[in-house]
Formats: C-alpha cells, sequence, structure tokens
DNA sequence: TCCGGTATTATACTAAGGTATAATTGATTT
DNA sequence: AAATCAATTATACCTTAGTATAATACCGGA
C-alpha cells in the first residue's frame, strides 16, 4: 500500500459529480476520498500526505466558502480547488482572496482541473515539509527551561552574553552555560543556524 | 505641496468613469491621476510614495490583464484593483491569481472601492518600506569587494573564519581582516544583524 | 610614474564564546 | 526523606572573533 500517493479530496453534493471526478483522479494516480457533506470531510481525519481539495461552491447546509473559512480557522492550510456551478464574480474573488489554488466554472476541461490539482499538491508537498521541519523545532524549543528559552530569545536578537547577565542580574558564567546548553538542546552547531530556528518558528531575530 | 498624499492611479477608456472616480477619490485624499489607455500609464513615471492602480478590464489595445502582466515583467510591484462592466470568473480568477487586491464587477459602491484602496495602499506603503529597506542593503553590498563578499556569503552561512581560510588557501588573519571589513561596510553591529542584512536580499544563510 | 584600492601576511593583543569541574540552593517528584 | 532538575556561581582553560600596526605585492587610473 503506497501511502506516498497524493489525495484529493471531493466534496460535492452531486453524486454523480463525485463518481466520475473519483475514475478520472484515480485514472492519474492520485487518491480519492469524496464526500457530498461538508462536514464530512471536516470530521475525515487526514493522514499527512500530500492533498488538496476540490470542492463545490455550492453544498446543502455550509457551502465551499464557508468551508473555507472553517478550515482556514482550524489552521488547516490543505490547498482548495474551488468548482462552481453557478459561481460569480464576488465568490470567485472571496475564495480567491482566501487562498484558494484555483476556481473553475463548471464546464471545465479536465486538463484544466488537473493543471490545478498538480499545482496544489506542490503547493500541499511544500507546506508539509514547512510544517514537519517547524514542529521539529518547536518540539526541541519545548525541551527548553523558562530561563533557557529567555535566553534564547535575547541570543537571536544579537544580544552579547555580559549583557543578558547584567540584565537580569545574574552572572556570566551562568548566561554561557544557559547558551551551551540552548544550543545542545536545538541541535544548533552554528549561531547562524539558531538565528534560522527562530525564524521559522517566528522568534523575532535582530530588530525586526 | 504634500508628496506623502497616497496616490491613486485610474486607468479606464470611458471618460466618465475616470472623471467620477477622480472626484470621488480626492474627496477621500487621495491624489489621483487618471488614464484612458494603458499605454500611457505605462509610460508615467511614477514617484515612491504610496500608491495603487485602480483598472479596468476592457481597455483598447491592450486590456487590464495585459497590462497587469507588464507591470509584473518589469518588476512594477503596485497593487491593483480591478474594476469590470463586463468580466467574467476566469479573467477575475486570472487577476487574482496574479497578485490583484480586488476585482469588482461594475456596478460597486463607493465603500467596496474604498475599502479595496485603503487595503491596497497599506500594501504599498509595505511595499515601499521592504524595498527601501532592501536597497539599502544592496547599496552597501555593493561598496565589498568580490573578496570581502565572497567571506559575506560563507560568513553568514555559519562558516568559521579558520574554515574559510583553508578553503581559500590564504592566512586566518587575511580572512578576520576581509570579516571586519564586511561588518563595517555593511553597518552591522552584531552577527544577527549582518545574517538579517544576508537574508532580506536573498543571500542563503545556514543550509537552507 | 605615482597614488589608491585590493589582497595578502605576521605579530600581538583584547574581547567574547564555549567547555569542564565542582559546588550550592530551591522546588518538585517519587 | 531521597532523588531529580533548574538555576546559580566560581575557577580555570581553550577557541574564536575582532582590532591595531606594519609591511609586501599587484593592478589600474590620473
Amino acid at each position: 500500500m503506497n501511502n506516498r500517493k497524493p489525495v484529493v479530496y471531493v466534496v460535492d453534493d452531486d453524486v454523480s459529480v463525485c463518481r466520475a471526478l473519483s475514475l478520472l483522479l484515480k485514472s492519474h494516480g492520485f487518491k480519492v476520498q469524496t464526500f457530498t457533506r461538508a462536514i464530512d470531510f471536516l470530521t475525515f481525519k487526514h493522514p499527512q500526505v500530500p492533498s488538496c481539495l476540490v470542492l463545490d461552491l455550492r453544498l446543502p447546509n455550509m457551502n465551499g466558502l464557508a468551508l473555507q473559512e472553517t478550515m482556514e480557522s482550524q489552521r488547516q492550510t490543505m490547498p482548495i480547488i474551488f468548482i462552481s456551478g453557478h459561481g460569480d464574480i464576488p465568490k470567485s474573488v472571496k475564495a480567491m482572496k482566501a487562498g484558494a489554488i484555483d476556481f473553475l466554472a463548471k464546464p471545465f476541461t479536465k486538463k484544466k482541473l488537473l493543471d490545478a490539482i498538480m499545482q496544489a499538491i506542490l503547493k500541499s508537498k511544500a507546506q508539509i515539509k514547512e510544517k514537519t521541519e517547524i514542529s521539529k523545532i518547536k518540539r526541541r524549543i519545548k525541551t527548553l527551561s523558562p530561563r533557557e528559552l529567555e535566553v534564547f530569545k535575547l541570543v537571536v536578537k544579537g544580544m552579547m552574553s555580559k549583557n543578558i547577565a547584567f540584565k537580569r542580574g545574574v552572572s556570566l558564567q551562568t548566561i554561557k552555560i544557559h547558551r551551551g546548553r540552548v544550543m545542545q538542546k536545538m541541535q544548533a552547531k552554528t549561531m547562524t543556524e539558531l538565528i534560522s530556528f527562530a525564524e521559522k518558528c517566528g522568534i523575532p531575530s535582530s530588530r525586526r
């Protein structure tokens, strides 16, 4: 079983659309999961593999745009491709503003859809890579003691050990030890690496 | 003469639209420049102040989307708001994909347009700030001698002076002097600052 | 040809970063 | 009560960064 095969989720209330898209996409090497209701997709636990969502704009109960908003508020970053039979410009603009990859008005060609999906999967791959990297770093940050975390933040802002020591009213040696442990726990071989770790997790470096 | 008043450029082949928008926007504190042809806007030299472009989709010779592409290829980053009487979903999607702030179908309310312009001007301000900062740093980079530039790049990757010296087959002292001059010329007080300068100019730090 | 910028090296020194060892204190957990 | 961890400090030592001074060499422009 190949877990690395990209997954395309399809949410469309029209079962025949689901079936047709499923066939098309499976024939192009994607794994496909279809849903006829937004809520079913939201409660579905997606694995951590490159994936995207092909989403019908008009759905019962919760429409596509609302689903998109919900995903955003849940920090779900899966790329979305909208498909719509009765869409209009404001809706397409809203979808795109919210970060959709594409918005296809029905009828659309297979090529248009497949191109969009290809792009979405690429983006998903990049997102997953970024996410796993950040979570790895955050896991390391969690192992820091409060003092170490504080020293970490000041160090990446460019403050010298002696100044940190003075600011906190402790000895230089204490800070040096904290600093050393920060490097160890963060698994940073150099200052530059430490700074890049901090940046990736939104910890400000320099005076930005 | 207030040079800091934001400028809104309007490109629309309909003179009455130009006039109406000009009146509306001037009454809201913007400076306004109108054009009836894309080429007139392109050849106009805009000053370095917060500004945005209100752009009609349908224009003679060069339509709005083509103008947008041209600006992109010229690295013109001015935020664009499309207005359109006969647009469709694909065109609006294309515009948004290419980075437009908004795409308003005529008729639109004054509020919609003003909101979009407000957002565009904010973005423009951020762009200008970013751009001036980067150009300031790039100016400093230009003062570096070839050797200094090389050392700069290796330093921000986290390489130690002695390793740089070995790699280049020169003495440690030589590298230290280059390094010192890099800090001077780049006006960096700390390593973190030097790294943030490098990052802003796309010079890779660490192993990214 | 002389000057200035670049590149190089050496010696010597100061400052800052980093490690090792050892010890103390306080809080929390077992 | 004992053990563990975080935080602290001191002493000592080593490495790396950074500066000052002085000297050599090369190259291109005035």
